[in-house]
DNA sequence: GTACTTGTTGAACG
DNA sequence: TCGTTCAACAAGTA
């Protein structure tokens, strides 16, 4: 599940290769994807095809990232820009393929689908560069792959309007977390699953955080301590910044694979481990599991207050 | 066969 | 008009 960790990895690991080459063809296999983001979206025809007029011929400028979002940002002689936005949401992947046969990978972890033959049945967009092929494979289709004139035009989708800070950028204090913490009466996962203070917390890296900070997922952010926001802080941006180290290896040259990824070797302190004893060191507490906001949460009540 | 998983969206509420 | 809650989306895995 690309959390903002997976994805900076894979705009870090993709960069190089893609910027500056041009996106000669454009192939939708799923026409959903490229429709818009709704849940419920349809299959389109007249947007397919707005969609590949829109971006066939252009350059791609420039690789960037907001929270979860890979931007695609693009120009061509004419000066025409654009970009495309990209969301992996669960099962996302992108797969670049050199036209000397050199794969560059990163997203969701699938080794069957990593290793077949591309396109494969899991492929839903293909674009042709100049120096090989990007292909957007997705196993469940949530993800997509959206066409827009310029930021702007982005930014009117509310959701993406509201995002908070990102965790490395500057504006990002410990003071900022505290003001807008003490005022929310809901629950810390909660808080960090919407995105609207600092952005990039999946379900995994919300309780691998929480665990790092001590604090039950549970509480009340209103009822945290300034040495606890502190600690959050803190572990927050460890924790995104270690994550994203070991991610840059799950973005890998397919000449250095030898069968086992980097990205599986997150180390995943509580996430998944209902049930087993506690990782920390003489910590004789079994961890905990509940469902906060939908999701599965698990916590040591020993190590986290 | 069935339950469970995931991030974001948008409908439905108060 | 606003904030909040929760089902929906899909398909693989246990």
């Amino acid at each position: 599940m690309p959390e903002l960790p997976e994805v900076e990895s894979i705009r870090l690991g993709l960069e190089k290769v893609l910027k500056n080459k041009k996106i000669l063809k454009v192939t939708v296999l799923n026409p959903k994807l490229i429709s818009s983001k709704s849940p419920k979206r349809k299959a389109n025809k007249k947007k397919t095809e707005e969609f590949i007029k829109n971006i066939q011929g252009k350059k791609i400028v420039a690789f960037k990232r907001r929270a979860k979002n890979l931007i695609l940002e693009l120009n061509n002689t004419n000066n025409e820009a654009g970009l495309i936005l990209i969301h992996l949401k669960m099962t996302g992947q992108l797969v670049f393929v050199s036209h000397k046969n050199q794969k560059v990978l990163g997203g969701h972890p699938i080794l069957e689908s990593y290793s077949r033959d591309l396109p494969n049945k899991h492929t839903q967009i293909i674009l042709n560069l100049e120096n090989g092929n990007l292909f957007y494979n997705d196993v469940r289709k949530f993800g997509y792959m959206l066409y827009y004139k310029n930021l702007a035009e982005v930014i009117q989708n509310k959701h993406f309007e509201k995002l908070g800070l990102e965790p490395f950028e500057k504006k990002f204090t410990e003071k900022y977390l505290r003001e807008k913490i003490k005022t929310k009466n809901k629950n810390l996962k909660q808080v960090l699953l919407e995105q609207t203070i600092v952005v990039g917390c999946g379900n995994i890296y919300t309780d691998e955080i929480c665990f790092a900070a001590k604090i039950l997922p549970q509480r009340i952010c209103k009822t945290l301590n300034k040495l606890e926001i502190k600690s959050l802080f803190n572990n927050l941006k460890i924790i995104f910044k270690k994550a994203i180290q070991v991610g840059g290896s799950s973005v890998v040259n397919h000449k250095l694979v030898d069968g086992s990824l980097g990205n599986y070797a997150r180390q995943h302190k509580v996430y998944g481990q209902a049930g087993q004893k506690c990782h920390t060191k003489n910590c004789p507490r079994i961890l905990e599991k509940i469902t906060i906001s939908g999701r599965t949460t698990v916590f040591c009540t020993n190590c986290q207050k």
